[in-house]
DNA sequence: TGTTATGTACACCGCCCTGTGTGCTTACGG
DNA sequence: CCGTAAGCACACAGGGCGGTGTACATAACA
């Protein structure tokens, strides 16, 4: 790895140390948790060294921070702007999860470091928010006719399949697909589609 | 302390340092959570000796396990033993959590081991089921068309609302009842429900 | 009474953790 | 071609952790 790779994160100069540490973060705290995973390993899986790590980030909390926020992109938007789906289908494809993911990020960091005040559990708390949303916003333009409830409850949904599988190490997106499915067809006032959309996104 | 209290554990002689013992971890592991816990701290929250705990606990892996298996009594049986309800009425039960309740130890416990091979963790999953099975019991009772179905999806909506509680630390148990309402009565046939409300949904 | 199970007090070990100090190498940019 | 910022190697501090060793005290029961 002698190539440089010019690091997208900003104006470095160097050959990225910075995006080897956040690459190596997201592997390692996902397989092994947070609290499980050393500065000294993590430096070694990143090809970095410890003294590197800890001039871009002043501490390991900080790196946990940086590294719940690189989820966004790939999760968040991945679902939602998909305009090939009816607001329907990009409701139930949120469920579509595959099975190797471990467990949403968010819900570990916010039980493995048992601090609300940790700024990552604070940024989980808004980025859970903002997924609420986001269902909520595709609920009312599927025709809901409460779109927050629907959202939130949708999200609680997201939440327990995720939790769940992790406890049970069985997957449970299906189950709570099912649930979603039967809140969303409840939710949508006079012209509810049975299953398979008969298409009609409102008028 | 110098009274002497028994021990209800058993057959023990001494002053029951076993209980004070498992008393102090269902404080610490919760309050703080498992890995934040030390032995020292809680040995000394305990009032008892290290060297006491280690001879009832050969590892704090043990204590652990243990500890999970306090559960039971109190929170799966408490709420499905109520004879004074009717089946419907015991699986919404379920979800009259108070909300002082941090979150569902099982939960945390699979989170912060991370390895499913911990005793804890594999009778975290046994705990999980047998709710689950509770509450499948507990849907035939109602006369639900497909119990076991019911019954997993009111067992993921309680992680759910249990997560998604502390993650957001904020209760989210009545949208998780919301839900439950709305599963329950699309379970259960024509004219099933017994209790009090007369409401039906059929239209 | 004396034996035994139980609990105590406290120092201690080895390990791993986060985080630093210091001096050295490399590569980009002007 | 040189200056400087980025990165490296490596040892080490300081502390908390799980767990133990030892010597002693007390309660229960025979």
């Amino acid at each position: 790895m002698t190539e440089l790779e010019k690091g997208p994160t900003g104006r470095r100069r160097g050959r990225g140390a910075r995006e080897r540490i956040l690459s190596a973060s997201q592997q390692l705290f996902r397989e092994q948790g947070i609290n499980r995973t050393g500065m000294n390993e993590l430096c070694a899986a990143a090809e970095v060294s410890k003294r590197t790590a800890y001039q871009h980030f002043t501490s390991k909390d900080e790196l946990v921070a940086e590294y719940l926020r690189r989820f966004d992109p790939s999760v968040l938007s991945g679902v939602f702007d998909r305009t090939d789906l009816t607001p329907r289908e990009r409701l139930l494809a949120a469920f579509d999860i595959p099975p190797t993911t471990p467990l949403c990020p968010y819900i570990a960091a916010a039980v493995e470091l048992h601090d609300p005040q940790h700024p990552a559990s604070q940024y989980a708390r808004d980025y859970k928010k903002a997924v609420a949303a986001r269902l909520a916003d595709t609920a009312r333009e599927a025709g809901a006719t409460d779109p927050e409830q629907l959202g939130e409850q949708l999200a609680l949904l997201i939440d327990g399949a995720a939790a769940r599988t992790r406890v049970l190490n069985a997957d449970a997106f299906p189950t709570a697909a099912a649930i979603a499915a039967v809140l969303i067809d409840n939710a949508i006032p006079a012209t509810a589609s049975d299953d398979r959309q008969r298409e009609k996104v409102a008028s």
